[in-house]
Order: C-alpha cells, then structure tokens, then sequence
DNA sequence: ATTTTTCATGAATTCTCATTCAAGAATGCG
DNA sequence: CGCATTCTTGAATGAGAATTCATGAAAAAT
C-alpha cells in the first residue's frame, strides 16, 4: 500500500478556467495502488519539457499538442496525469522556480559579502539572458506579465516569488550595512533591485549583448559600490 | 476625387498570422470616392475603444467579439477598415504610442533641467500606475512581452520605442552633464533609466502603492541627485 | 492464469473564436 | 429618379485548439 498525490479528475477547462475560482479541485486522495500498471514515464522530466515549451511560447502560445510531443506523451497521460492545461502550467512554474529561480536566489545569500551576493545574482542573470535559456526572457516574468490579471494563482505565486527575492537582497544590503551611505534604507533599495531584474527581464528580449546588460547592472549599483572600487571587474 | 487610404484587402489570418513574414499587403489606393456612401464612424475614437480592450486583456485575450463592441462596430465594418485582428492591434499600439507614450516622452525636455525632466517622467509614469490605465501595466510594454518573439512589427516598434526614451533620457543627462558625477557615462546611466521603467511596468501588475513606487524611483536616482538635495520633494 | 485496477494511445469530439458573406442601406452622380 | 459604389449588419462559417473516450496493454494480487 503506498499513497498516492497529484490526480486531476472532472477537470473542464474552457476560457472561464483561467478566471478566478478555482478551477479544478486538486483530489489528491489515497488509493490501494498495489493492484495496477504504474506510470511508465519520469514525471519530472515530462514537467521539464513541458516547461521548455510554456516559457518559449507563453501559456496561450503553447499548443497542447506541442506541449505532448516535448513532453514525450500522449494528450490522454497528460491529462490524467495534470488534469488540464493551467494546472500542468502551474506545476511548471512550480519547477522553474524550484529549478532555475532559487539557484539564482541561493547565490545572494552564499557570497563572502552583501554586495557580491547582488552582483552574483546579476551575473547569474545576465548568462541567462545573453547564452542562456533567458533568451526567452525569465519565464516567470513572462508569465506573471501573460497572466496576472487573468489568474489569480499566477498573481499569488509571483508576488511571492518577488517577495523572496526582495527578502534575499534585503538581508545582503543589511549585512554590508556598515559600508553603506547612511541615507540607504535597505528595504527600500531591495525592492528597487527587483524592479531592475524585471527590467532586465523585459530588456532581455531585445537581445541585448553583455556589454549593455553589464552598463546596467554597473549603474544599478552604483549607489552601493564601495568607494573602495570592490566593483572595478 | 479625394485619395483614400487604409483600406486591407485579400488578408487572411490564420495562427501564421503573427508569424514573421508581412502578413497582410496595406493597399492604399485611390478611389473616386463621389460616388459612394462614405463611412460613418470617428476612426481615431474607433481605435480608441479597441486599444483599451486591448491594454486590458492582451492581443490573444482580446475576442474581436468584444472588442467590436469597445468600438461600437460590427465585425464586418471592423474588418473592412484594419484587415485584421494583428493588423487592428498593430494600429492601436500606433495610437498609444502617439497619444500615451509621446507624452511621456516629452515631459523629459520640456523641464527646466536634465534631472527634472527624468523625474517628471518618472511621475507620469507612477500616477499612470496608481491611479491611470497603467493599472494594467504599460500596453507597449506588455504587447512587447507577449507579442516580441512572435511578431517582427511588435518586436521592431518597441524597440524603437526603448531607444526614442533612451535618447531622451540621454540628452536630459547631457543637459545635467556639468553637474553629474564624473565617472558617470550617460549613455549608460541612459540605458539602465530605460531598464528602470520597464521594471516599473511590470511591477505595475502587483496593484503596488504610490510610496513603494517612489522609494524605488527615489533608489534608482541616488546616482544623480544633486548634492544640493535638489531630491528633498 | 485470471482478475482487477490503472495506464497509454490517438482519433474523435466539442467549443471557441477570427473571419466571411449575403442582404440591406446610404451616398453621390448622370 | 435610377445606377454605381461603398458601407453596415449580424448571422454563418470554418479552422484550430483543448479535452475526452473507447480500446488495448501492463502490473500486481488472488
């Protein structure tokens, strides 16, 4: 006997399933699953393909049949498996920012100091967006912009996502906060860095080259380069 | 005889619509026009209705259904007049672009100084978002985000737009030249203004207060605010 | 081995939505 | 006044997309 989550059942999605209630109920129940075929394919690397395709084409870009193929799976698993279209979304953006995000968040924290923490998340960024998968912009950015006002999920799993990061920049400008002019209120300054990696989210789909991202970057921090020169690079 | 313009014919839209080759020929042709019924609607006010159903909803949310009604027209009169749906979306992002952005764009030269005129930008910008139809964020740089990877017009209209305000914010710093600290590059400082604003759009979606707002504009001025405190406001 | 339950397949279905079109109305000209 | 032309109307069309479902297959338990 094992116990079983993550099944979708009377899922109908038509237009309406982006509003605001709740479209699905998620029914994760518990079944006597030592009795059946188990699942043949590795949920998380369908996931993975499926979110390769949502951050290329947007959530209404993406057709499902696309979706399927990156997925390596037929319409039939997909939805038993995610219930419908804004649900196996959703669990995508679940993955990107378990995946992708979080590795850029940890770095603020794990630097020597404050200052290179921001610069380290910046420089994460900017590989992304100039050789990386940001080519495509930042998927979480693409979406919460796609979506926001049309799904309230969307809405509460990127104002959080915000949060988090203005939280980390947060505790990196406290920790250099000795070193800082005085009249830099560090919770002010951190939600003004995550309004500069938004902008840098949006810019990245102009293609920049690394030249302009780094002129950016330099004179977003400006205001917290130490005097010292630590940002000659 | 008058010459007419604007008029599409022999458009087809399907999905490849958006795709990148010129989609739909504009003929502009003359017509002996003295000889028929002539049209009945106020074009610009037409526009108008269509572009705040698209500001509100996205290219791929707007349904021609509803938008025909913001427009007061029936479908038939709407696709006699733009051709199609991308090509009505192309011509709204035309009028936002001459009525909201330029407006903007032009608070930055008409103050008294380089610093003013960014500021005054940047309040313009702010009360949109707070109170204006910026609640939605800014139509351009949303139809940017959904639309750039899909659509040449929309990726090379916005760019274009991104460096008609990146000039103005350089030749604003150009003006402030002699009062800017030395090591400041306008140029730059110009493009990361730019980066700045895009990052307001898209937290304009977060419903964010007046206060949050300018601590991060006041954040992203640190740079140059004159020493004087020209910035007590 | 048979039964039972669940999973996989992919063609069929249903639904939404952009677009068209046939019919009626307005305008100016001869 | 009637003709030519273009506009308006709004229901019909048709394509494309998400979702379902009937069928066959696999795995465990009896």
């Amino acid at each position: 006997m094992k116990n079983f989550e993550c099944q979708f059942k009377n899922c109908r999605a038509g237009n309406e399933t982006l509003g605001n209630a709740l479209p699905c109920k998620r029914i994760s129940f518990a079944v006597s699953q030592d009795m059946a075929r188990h699942r043949e394919f590795d949920e998380e690397e369908a996931l993975a393909g499926a979110l390769e395709v949502f951050w290329q084409r947007g959530f209404t870009g993406a057709g499902m049949q696309e979706i399927c193929a990156a997925m390596g799976l037929n319409p039939g698993s997909v939805y038993a498996a995610y219930g419908n279209k804004r649900d196996l979304f959703l669990a995508a953006i679940g993955l990107y920012l378990d995946d992708v995000t979080r590795e850029g968040i940890d770095l603020i924290a794990a630097a020597p100091s404050g200052r290179e923490g921001i610069r380290a998340y910046f420089d994460y960024l900017m590989d992304g967006i100039v050789a990386g998968r940001r080519q495509w912009g930042c998927f979480g950015t693409n979406s919460f912009m796609e979506l926001a006002d049309r799904d309230d999920a969307v809405q509460a799993i990127m104002k959080e996502h915000f949060d988090k990061l203005e939280a980390a920049f947060r505790k990196a400008l406290e920790r250099d906060r000795a070193s800082l002019p005085g009249h830099l209120e560090p919770a002010d300054f951190a939600r003004y860095l995550v309004c500069v990696a938004q902008g840098l989210n949006v810019l990245a789909k102009t293609a920049p080259d690394r030249r302009a991202l780094q002129g950016i970057v330099d004179a977003a921090m400006l205001p917290i380069a130490s005097l010292e020169e630590d940002f000659v690079r």
